[in-house]
DNA sequence: CAGATTATGTCAGTCAATGACAAGTGTCAA
DNA sequence: TTGACACTTGTCATTGACTGACATAATCTG
């Protein structure tokens, strides 16, 4: 039981595998963790992220804070917990689309792909991540969390890019350079997207949108 | 004397004020500042940066442990600092740069400029920087500060082109395009530039160039 | 030199994170 | 059902980053 194994969005039953699992130990794993994200959650959006002790959270659930570390390497993967789970969600649009569109154009395309593919999950959830969101872009140690996380995995995005079009990613520079842009934008969306206070999905859309639109504009040449 | 309020680069001999400082003081806190700086820098280079504890950073200058967190504001921010230095160079560069260039141009000068500016500082200088950024370079935690460094100072950039050219940074997404994308770029650079083993700032200046040669071209259609 | 500033040391304490070992619980086959 | 085996959890002890409070000592200022 290695911290953050099994990463999973909240109470979205398992796709179901076959029987090999007489599942009651999974499922008192699964009980805990949700139990420990939804207190942590609460406590953070009352308290604060720093000034939540795990402590606290364990106490709320009634387990040891040893175990806390046992489900999460640390505080802040607890926080980081969703936003894997929607890169995952990104990866697998993108690699799902279709070789015929250009770079660029797929990337875009995967992107609302997975927003549109998490948002209308579930009310609930969709709550659950907007304040999750919330919480991380208000939250300077989670913000830096954030960012480190979409670094550490853009070389997956490299991969799946460099695949697509045939590249070789040791040599050509384009893939790592148009996975590095598009976390940046990415992240300015979703900044902006905080700013007007985390409206709906939608909006958050067409904010990347409006970024993408204007990456090359910008690099044109006076703005005038 | 708040943490990290003066920052400057290790023994560069203040631009000279006038009179009103009478010195001793001073210098003093400058000398044990850069101790700390030296003496972390080595050990860390020895035992690496997680292994290495603060308390013995403070015992090979002599000072206390709460000194230390006095002159840095946590042992990320010593590393960093040189970092803050750099990036300090690179804006004055950029505001200096002719009105007439367009903004991508004028970034990509600045940048050069302010490669050009620290490094011949002095030789001993230089090594000093190259080790400290392949000390970040490999060392997570710290590549994760730097992202956020960089991150927390993007609006600094945003400001100076958005002065330039005459745009509102609050309706103009451009500014915070370029200068988000700047980063992007100064990162994929310095990976690059790591990974072939740190040589001479010109293979880093030239990797950047590569990058930025290349934003275009990634964003236009396919690869082939 | 007196008296206001300011830096440093000491101390006690919080909080995150980890290793080691014991105790409890679930699983599977005989 | 039972008993061996695989995990999971709790407990305990420890390290290390960081902070607040207060006393002390050094450096200004006049």
């Amino acid at each position: 039981m290695n911290p953050s194994a099994a990463q999973l969005g909240p109470p979205a039953p398992e796709p179901a595998e076959g029987q090999p699992e007489p599942a009651r130990r999974e499922r008192k794993k699964r009980q805990t963790r949700d139990a420990l994200i939804l207190a942590a959650l609460k406590l953070f959006e009352v308290k604060g992220y720093e000034h939540t002790a795990v402590r606290e959270i364990t106490d709320a659930v009634d387990v040891s804070e040893r175990t806390f570390f046992r489900y999460f390497a640390s505080k802040e993967d607890l926080a980081v917990s969703f936003i894997r789970d929607r890169t995952a969600l990104f990866l697998r649009a993108l690699a799902a689309r279709p070789p015929a569109e250009d770079p660029l154009t797929a990337v875009r395309n995967a992107y609302h792909d997975s927003l549109a593919e998490s948002a209308p999950d579930s009310a609930e959830n969709m709550a659950t991540y907007l304040s999750v969101v919330r919480l991380i872009e208000s939250t300077p140690a989670l913000l830096a969390a954030n960012l480190r996380y979409l670094h550490d995995h853009d070389y997956e995005i490299v991969g799946i890019l460099a695949r697509r079009e045939g590249v070789d990613p040791a040599t050509d520079r384009r893939p790592r350079l148009l996975a590095a842009m598009f976390g940046t934008i990415a992240f300015l969306a979703s900044q902006e997207w905080r700013d007007k206070g985390c409206p709906g999905p939608e909006v958050l859309a067409a904010a990347f949108d409006a970024y993408a639109d204007q990456m090359t504009a910008a690099l044109a040449g006076h703005w005038s």
